[in-house]
RNA sequence: AGGGCUAUCGCCAAGCGGUAAGGCACAGCACUUUGACUGCUGCAUUCGCUGGUUCAAAUCCAGCUAGCCCUG
């Protein structure tokens, strides 16, 4: 019978290389590519910049590729990156809201575009490094469950995928830990077995994102008052773009001891200072609704939910409270609830499903 | 232009004759496929200025300067 075809995302890191090489260990028809999102042609010095999206990635992809024998592309995605990556991050931000680049990347251009593209030249799947696994449960659906990998789980960053595109995604790694991944990668003779994990977003090199969207907006947003609940005025702030939730640094308000954004405000252009106590919040609600082990949610149910990346995770209950939003009510208070970041909601292993915070 | 008080790192603030605490802020690093949080490290050879007393002064004395308060 005939091998099935997997189209394999190549970033040239371990996890993705990894991946190529154990699906075509498993039989598969494997193609790399590599996809081209933000880089500037002729980019000469981002050479540092390891991991998901760096600019050796076409360089140390090609040549695991080669090595692993597979025909290899690279696909051009900048259209595409631009507008639902860091358009979206922009708009966002500016909007006093705090976006997940990662997550957009990864509905929109992996699992949109290049899915949508691999099933055009005749791949049956597209294949990532992404450490989760793919489950198909007792009632049909698909769904995400947690990668063997303990802090590397990725599937916080993936639960927007739909059925349709689970059904044609493979993550051969999510079976493994982090270590084992490096050692496969080093018993297949690899090179990129020990590079460094990627880290931080990929489309602004130097970390200092409140410049990049200045430099892209052509234009910063005003800067305005910082001001505690009740109105007091504490001080100046750089403009909203600046801050989220949460921060601390950054903030230049020496208050004797340590204060938290609590809130930001972009009808007034006022960033709300608070107490560490004041940043913590019994429930929040979402929006833009994805469920992936079930179809929907009827009726209240308790479960674990994850407010941002690497967050262990809350006890919480659950309940619709409209047609597109869920309320989630948290057993014991939660750091941070942040809007514009996701919240995604685990049964066990399993992902549930998850929204954007709304507040 | 009478009286009183205070002047120590960007902010707050210990110190009271024996050779500059601490907190906040800030910086760097670690952590991290988002932003944050967190952790670690660093951060006044110098105490408003000028003299004096003393083996030794940020600490005592005098003058000057500045700010605050009260009384003109």
């Amino acid at each position: 019978m005939e091998k099935k075809k997997v189209v394999v995302g190549m970033s040239g890191g371990v996890d993705s290389s990894a991946a190529a090489y154990l699906l075509k260990e498993q039989g598969y028809d494997v193609i790399g590519v590599t996809m081209q999102i933000w880089q500037d042609e002729g980019a000469e010095e981002m050479q540092e910049n390891g991991g998901c999206c760096g600019l050796t990635a076409v360089e140390d992809a090609r040549r695991v590729a080669q090595q692993l024998g597979i025909p290899y592309y690279v696909m051009n995605f900048k259209k595409e990156f631009r507008e639902t990556v860091m358009n979206y991050f922009i708009r966002e931000y500016q909007s006093g809201r705090t976006p997940n680049p990662c997550i957009a990347c990864n509905r929109y251009v992996k699992w949109e575009a290049l899915l949508k593209r691999s099933l055009a030249i005749g791949a049956d799947y597209i294949a990532t490094g992404h450490y989760a696994r793919i489950a198909r449960l007792e009632n049909g659906r698909f769904a995400l469950k947690e990668s063997a990998a303990y802090g590397k789980d990725q599937t916080y960053a993936l639960y927007s995928l739909t059925q349709e595109q689970l059904a044609h995604t493979l993550m051969p790694v999510g079976e493994y830990t982090k270590e084992e991944v490096r050692t496969i990668a080093q018993k297949a003779g690899l090179q990129v077995a020990n590079k460094p994990d990627s880290q931080e977003i990929c489309f602004v090199p130097d970390g200092d994102y409140a410049k990049f969207i200045e430099e892209q907006a052509e234009t910063a947003l005003p800067a305005g008052n910082f001001v505690t609940k009740n109105g007091t005025v504490l001080g100046r702030h750089k403009g909203i773009t600046h801050y989220t939730v949460g921060q601390r640094k950054g903030l230049n308000l020496a208050m004797g001891h340590p204060v938290f954004v609590t809130k930001i405000r972009p009808e007034t252009n006022e960033v709300v200072i608070g107490e560490a106590e004041d940043v913590f919040a019994k429930e929040l609600v979402c929006a833009h609704l994805n469920f992936m082990a079930v179809p929907d949610l009827t009726e209240p149910r308790e479960v674990f939910a994850k407010i941002r990346y690497n967050h262990k995770g809350a006890l919480c209950t659950i309940e619709k409270t409209g047609d597109d939003e869920i309320t989630c009510v948290f057993k014991e208070k939660v750091r941070a609830v942040t809007p514009g970041q996701a919240v995604v909601f685990y049964e066990d292993d399993c992902v549930l499903g998850g929204g954007t915070i709304e507040r």
